[in-house]
DNA sequence: ATTAAAAATGTGTTCGAACACATTTTTTAC
DNA sequence: GTAAAAAATGTGTTCGAACACATTTTTAAT
C-alpha cells in the first residue's frame, strides 16, 4: 500500500470503478438509485483506495451561510467574560473564508429575566447553532430544550448543565479543580487548619462552588485521613472584612484560604492590611486585581479557568461540525493551569 | 458602514467598478495592463467595501503541493520526542485537505553526524519547507544558512538557535521557566539551602541548562537580594547516586532542588530512597517515570514544555504561510504550564 | 486615413464536490 | 410485444479565484 502523492477525486473513482461521477456520489451519499452491481463496483474501489473528499471543494459549492449565535453575560458587569469575547473574536477572524454569521448576544448576568429575554429572543432568530453560557441552571435548561425542539444545536461552555438537549460542554473539571487547589496549599501550608472561602456569589455559582469543595476536601481526606482540619466560610459584602478578621482572630491556626471565585483579591486585600502571619491564598481567574495582588506576592496561586479558549473552542466545535461535517464531542475539558507571578502573562496574551 | 451578509466576490468589485472580473484581478495582483481610469474605479470599490479573498476558492486551483520536511530526533533514543510525532501527525490530519506532503525524519540525538547526515538528505529532497529540532547549535546554524541559500524555508522548535535564516521559532523562554520555577521552591521551601541540578547531559543542552539557571538565580537575587544560598550541582553517570548522597550529607539545609532536564525522576528515586528530611524536587517534562514521583509526592511540580504542541504549531504556521498567505512571525512562546499530582493528566492527553 | 503594434479589457476554463436535470436502461403491466 | 412506469446512470452547472487566451480599444507610424 503506497502513500499517493496526488489526491483521489470523485472522478478518479469513476474512471476507476467504470461508473459515472454521478454514481459514484450517489454511493457516497447514500442516495440510493444504484444498482447493486455498481454499488459493489464503487465500493470495491473505495475500499481499496481509501478515497477522501476534498474539504474545500465541498465547501465551496456549499452557499448556506451558517448562523451561530452566542450568548454570555455582558462583559461590563463582569469583566471575567471579557476575554470571551476575544476568543469568539479570534475564532471569527480564523473562519472568516467560511460561510458563517456569527453574532453575540449579552445578557445581565445578575438578572435570570434578562437571561431569559436574551434567549426568546435568539430563539427568534432561528440560528443553526447557539453557544450558550448556562449561568443559570434552571433557566438554562429550559431554554436550552426549546431550542432543541426547533432543531437548533445547543452548545454549552463555563457552567455544566446537564440535558439530552445540550449536545457539547466545554469547560474545567471543577472537582478536579478543588483538588489541584488543595494540593497547592496541601504543599504550602505544613498541614495547619485551612479555610474555604465562598465569596460574595448568589445561588448561580452554586453548583459551581461545590464542585470546587468536593474535590478539596476529597484530596485532604484521601491524603491526610481527616478533613476536619477543613473550615468552610460562606462571605457576603457588606460584612466581608468584619467577619474575615474574626475569623481569622478565632482560629490562629488557619495558614491557607482557597476562594472558590474569581473575588479572590477582596481577600486578599484584607489579608494584606491586616494579619501578620503568613497566610496562603488561592483563588481564581487572571482578572486584573487578582494578578495584581500575585504579582505582589499575597496572592500565591490562581486557577485558570481559560475563558478565552472555552469561547474559542466552543466556536470551532460548531465549526467543525457545520464545515467539516465533524461530529461534537459529548464533552472538551480544558487543563486546569496553575498560575503564579512568574507565569501570569502567558496566560493572558 | 454595514456588516455585510455576503461576502463580496471579484465578480461583485467587478460590477460595482463597472469592469470584468479580469481586470479586478489585475488590479489586485499588481499584474499591470490597467488603465488608470480602470486602476482608480476599482480601488475606488476596493476602499469602499474592503474585500477578503475567498481563500477556499483560491486554494482549490491552486494545484502545487507544499512539501514539508519534518527533522527530530528519533523517539526510540528518547521518549520526549514521541509527544512532537504525535503533534505533526494531528497536524497532517487536520490539513489533509490542503496540497500538503508532510514528511518526518528521523536523527539520532546523541550524534552530530546522524544530525548532519539527514539534514544533507532532506536538502537533497528540495521541500518547500524544513521544520527542525536545531538540537546541535553550531551544526543547525550550518544546515539552515544551507537550507537558506536554496529558498528552502527554515522554521525551529524546542531550541531557540539565533540566525537570519531561520524563520520562525516555537518554544518556551527558558529563563522565565528558571523564574518560575524558582516562586514555587521559594514558596515550598522556607528558604533554606537550593541547589540546581544539571544532570547527565551533554554539551548540547548546555544553553537549555544556562538560561534556567539564570532566570533562576536572578528570581532569588531579585526577591531575597542574595543567591548565596543556591549551590549549582552538575551529575553525571555513573556517579550521580553517591555525588548526590553526598552532597546532601555535606548540606544539610538543603531543602529543595531544581532539576533543569527532564531527567527528575533519576534524582527523585535517590531522594526517595536515602533521604529522611522532606526535600523539594522541580523538574521538567511528563515523561512517564516523571509522573509517576509527581503522583507519588515526590517530585513536587513538573514544567510543561509541551513538546507536541510546539511541533503542531510549527507545522501550522508553515500552513498558514503557504495556504492562506500569512506571515511567519519571529518567535511563538508557548506558556510555562505547572504540573502538579491533580492536573498532570489534563497535559498528556 | 489606413494599418500595424501595443495596450487594455473581456471571456472561458480549471480546480472537486454537490446536486439538478437529462438520458438511458430495466422492469412491469396488459 | 409494446407502452408506460420505474430505476439507473450520465451530463452539466455552480461555487470563487486564477490565469490563459481572445477580443476590443487605443496609440503610433506611414
Amino acid at each position: 500500500m503506497s502513500v499517493m502523492d496526488k489526491k483521489l477525486t470523485i472522478k478518479d473513482i469513476a474512471r476507476l470503478a467504470g461508473v459515472s461521477k454521478g454514481t459514484v456520489d450517489r454511493v457516497l451519499h447514500k442516495r440510493g438509485k444504484v444498482s447493486q452491481k455498481a454499488f459493489d463496483s464503487v465500493n470495491a474501489v473505495l475500499n481499496e483506495m481509501d478515497y477522501e473528499p476534498n474539504l474545500i471543494a465541498r465547501n465551496l459549492k456549499n452557499n448556506k451561510i451558517y448562523s451561530i449565535s452566542v450568548v454570555i453575560p455582558d462583559p461590563s458587569f463582569d469583566s471575567y467574560w471579557l476575554p470571551c469575547v476575544r476568543g469568539i473574536e479570534e475564532a471569527i477572524r480564523e473562519f472568516k473564508a467560511f460561510n458563517l454569521s456569527i453574532k453575540t448576544h449579552y445578557f445581565n448576568p445578575e438578572s435570570t429575566k434578562s437571561f431569559i429575554n436574551v434567549n426568546e429572543t435568539v430563539l427568534a432568530l432561528a440560528p443553526d447553532a447557539v453557544l450558550l453560557a448556562p449561568l443559570f441552571y434552571k433557566e438554562a435548561l429550559n431554554v436550552a430544550e426549546k431550542y432543541h425542539e426547533e432543531g437548533i444545536i445547543v452548545n454549552t461552555f463555563n457552567n455544566q448543565v446537564q440535558s439530552e438537549a445540550i449536545k457539547n460542554f466545554v469547560g474545567q473539571d471543577l472537582y478536579q479543580s478543588g483538588r489541584v487547589a488543595a494540593r497547592l496549599l496541601d504543599l504550602l501550608s505544613n498541614n495547619e487548619q485551612l479555610a474555604i472561602i465562598h465569596l460574595n456569589e448568589s445561588y448561580k455559582n452554586a453548583v459551581h462552588m461545590q464542585e470546587k469543595e468536593r474535590g478539596f476536601r476529597t484530596y485532604f481526606s484521601e491524603n491526610n485521613g481527616q478533613d476536619s482540619k477543613i473550615i468552610t466560610l460562606k462571605l457576603k459584602n457588606p460584612s466581608i472584612e468584619t467577619n474575615l478578621v474574626q475569623f481569622l482572630e478565632e482560629n490562629p491556626n488557619v495558614t491557607g484560604v482557597f476562594i472558590t471565585t474569581s473575588k479572590a483579591y477582596q481577600i486578599a486585600k484584607i489579608i494584606g492590611e491586616t494579619e501578620h502571619r503568613k497566610i496562603a491564598i488561592i483563588g481564581y481567574d487572571l482578572i486584573e486585581e487578582n494578578v495584581a495582588y500575585l504579582k505582589q506576592g499575597t496572592i500565591d496561586f490562581l486557577i485558570h479557568q481559560n475563558p478565552k479558549r472555552q469561547a474559542y473552542l466552543g466556536i470551532t466545535c460548531l465549526v467543525d461540525h457545520f464545515i467539516f461535517s465533524k461530529e461534537i464531542p459529548k464533552t472538551t475539558l480544558l487543563p486546569i493551569d496553575i498560575v503564579n507571578s512568574e507565569n501570569a502573562s502567558f496566560y493572558m496574551e
